[in-house]
RNA sequence: GGACCCGUAGCUCAGCUGGAUAGAGUACCUGACUACGAAUCAGGGGGUCAGAGGUUCGAAUCCUCUCGGGUCCA
């Protein structure tokens, strides 16, 4: 149920009954026309544009237009008030039984409340994380990790089809420098004393991958030429790695229906039939690119390449997908690999990419509009960094010396329910301050506690409520939420109504991070009635000597509690019953 | 040099894709436990939405330029 979606529909009825007895053309656009929540809600329960909106498009004066609208929906029993206000906001007030229909519908709905079908089954292509095999998942890709599967999440509960995928990165040359890497800790394994030059990888990770080839291959590879075992261990590895990774996404709760290999693409023609398809559309050249603007880099000279057309899909430059010495650039297998989502059907893409990427994000939307016409979208969301601190400093981690903090650090520090609360408290393209200490502290400047919180006081009614030998679940069944008209209750059934809606407008938008702060309003919302009861003993949920109101009380808060439950179990965290 | 992201209260950030008097937390000041957890709540002060133009009934939001920060650039 989303009351504001109901509402809206009455608004589009009245307007069309507008258009029958002519006080309005019949070919009006009512796509932009929208039901709101007022800013401010003095002005009523909700606000409609829709004279604004269609003023110009009618020839008409946008507070006529209300007023004839305002006329129409009085009608409805469930518009109590209809003022036209300002420039032609139309403020409606709505029966308070609309209102507190909300509950039952939420109690309901469970886990399910604000389920929606706006996404109808289409089908979409979510690719996350899609970190290079060659080590551990870090905290940059923890965010992308967390951020990615929130959306996907989203989508799925939004009524889309969600496919969540991995892109493996194991066709390129850091592939041979993790073999070249685990064949010295294989050495290490074998009792020799090895060192790590530049352009290999020191970190310690690889040690157990060096023991593990030592057990398969015994001392077999010694003195071995690389030829006779980079192929070999870069398999070896690369699926070694890859373990590592799923071991560390199943910490966050997370599983990928898809890990797609790019070493797959070469040597089976897909990359030569994507780029083929280009060419059929006229968008493959031989040619050279114009040197960078502004400053010239010391060894630029011209060189003829294979060139994608990409500036005729919105990018600044065309991009090459060969080098001039005939083998694939790095864009080439992206380009096949998008071509193949695209022939698997999808109706929408989206790639979480990390900041360092947002130079990529132009040349693929340009490959994905080009292969399939404009048919399929490709939104790319990139997440920025992570900055970590720990006692108010910045912790300091290098890649290079191999000390950099692991997805495996922050969950085992803070748990797999904070780490991923606070990383969808931002938005994905502004820079998250991750604060060790702020993020297990037990107060309402940590959202995840405060939202927690909420959730386990209502758990703690309803258990003081079965001690008082009360049944609360038979009580809730059968209260008459109509006795719920206290200002300070009907505050919270509006924010419970707004979830439906809220949830739309984050998948629409691809921003899981609103239902994050959508909990952490609708929380504050719990604590302020609970706290309001303090001061006015009948809005206590426990009133033993009224069981009636009781009733309707604790249908609210289980209603509040049930939201709470679907946000957060959506968002990967652990709705908890009691706080340790 | 160019591309992308960002700039909102002292600090950390929202702002429902163009709506009404720009909101939370924190910090500061004041107040509320005979209690279902005060791990919370109520109230107060605090703003040139980086700056300047433009688009229109209406701009933090869209466009142009400038300044500042970040990321990237065969």
């Amino acid at each position: 149920m989303n009351l504001f979606s109901d509402i809206r529909h009455l608004v589009i009825d009245a307007l069309q009954s507008m258009q029958a007895a002519g006080d309005l053309p019949t070919d009006l656009d009512f796509t932009n026309v929208a039901v709101e929540p007022p800013r401010d809600a003095l002005h009523g329960d909700m606000a409609t544009n829709a004279a604004m909106v269609l003023a110009k498009p009618a020839g008409k004066n946008p507070r006529a237009i209300a007023e004839g609208l305002a006329e129409r929906l009085l009608a409805s029993d469930v518009i109590t008030s209809a003022d036209v206000a300002g420039p032609g906001f139309l403020n409606l007030r709505l029966a308070p039984t609309a209102w507190t229909a909300i509950v039952p519908s939420a109690l309901a709905a469970g886990a399910d409340f604000g389920r929606s079908d706006m996404g109808a089954g289409l089908k979409v292509n979510v690719e996350y994380v899609s970190a290079n095999p060659t080590g551990p998942l870090h905290v940059g890709h923890t965010r992308g990790a967390v951020f990615g599967d929130a959306l996907a999440s989203l989508l799925d509960f939004a009524g889309y089809d969600v496919t969540r995928e991995y892109y493996i990165n194991d066709g390129g040359a850091q592939v041979d420098v993790l073999a070249r890497s685990v064949y010295l800790r294989y050495l290490e394994a074998n009792g020799q004393k090895v060192s790590f030059p530049d352009g290999t990888y020191p970190g310690d990770y690889l040690k157990q991958v060096g023991e593990a080839v030592k057990t398969k291959y015994g001392d077999t590879l010694i003195d071995q030429p690389e030829e006779a075992w980079l192929a070999e261990l870069r398999e070896f590895s690369t699926e070694a790695m890859m373990d590592m990774i799923r071991a560390d996404l199943a910490q966050l709760g997370i599983k990928m229906d898809v890990f797609y290999s790019e070493k797959s693409l070469y040597g089976t023609g897909q990359i030569e039939a994507a780029i083929k398809s280009l060419d059929e559309k006229g968008l493959i050249y031989e040619g050279t690119l114009d040197p960078p603007k502004g400053k010239l880099p010391e060894d630029w000279e011209p060189r003829q390449q294979t060139l994608f057309k990409s500036t005729e899909h919105g990018d600044d430059v065309d991009r090459p997908v060969k080098k001039s010495d005939g083998s694939w650039t790095y864009f080439a297998p992206d380009i096949a690999y998008h071509y193949d989502k695209v022939q698997r059907g999808f109706d929408q893409l989206i790639d979480v990419f990390g900041a360092d990427h947002g130079g990529y994000v132009k040349r693929m939307k340009a490959a994905v509009s080009a292969l399939s016409d404009g048919r399929v979208p490709l939104d790319i969301k990139l997440t920025q960094l992570v900055k970590l601190y720990k006692n108010g400093e910045p912790f300091k981690m290098s890649k290079r010396a191999g000390t950099f903090v692991t997805l495996r650090d922050l969950v085992d520090q803070v748990g797999s329910d904070a780490t991923r609360f606070v990383m969808l408290t931002r938005k994905n393209d502004a820079p998250l301050d991750f604060d060790f200490d702020k993020v297990l502290e037990q107060s309402k400047d940590n959202p995840v506690f405060y939202v927690q919180y909420a959730h386990a006081r209502i758990n703690s009614v309803l258990k003081k409520t079965s001690e008082a030998g009360i049944d609360a679940d038979s009580l809730i069944a059968g209260a008459d939420i109509n006795l719920l008209n206290a200002d300070a209750e009907t505050s919270v059934i509006k924010k419970i109504a707004e979830w439906p809606r809220l949830l739309e407008l984050a998948a629409k938008h691809n921003e899981p991070h609103r239902v994050a702060f959508y909990l952490y309003d609708l929380a504050s919302e719990f604590h302020s009635l609970w706290n309001a009861g303090k001061d006015d003993p009948s809005l206590r949920f426990l009133q033993e000597d009224a069981l009636e109101a009781t009733a309707s009380k604790l249908a609210l808060i289980r209603s509040v509690q049930v939201t709470l439950a679907a946000g957060l179990i959506l968002l990967g965290v652990t709705p908890i019953d009691e706080m340790r």
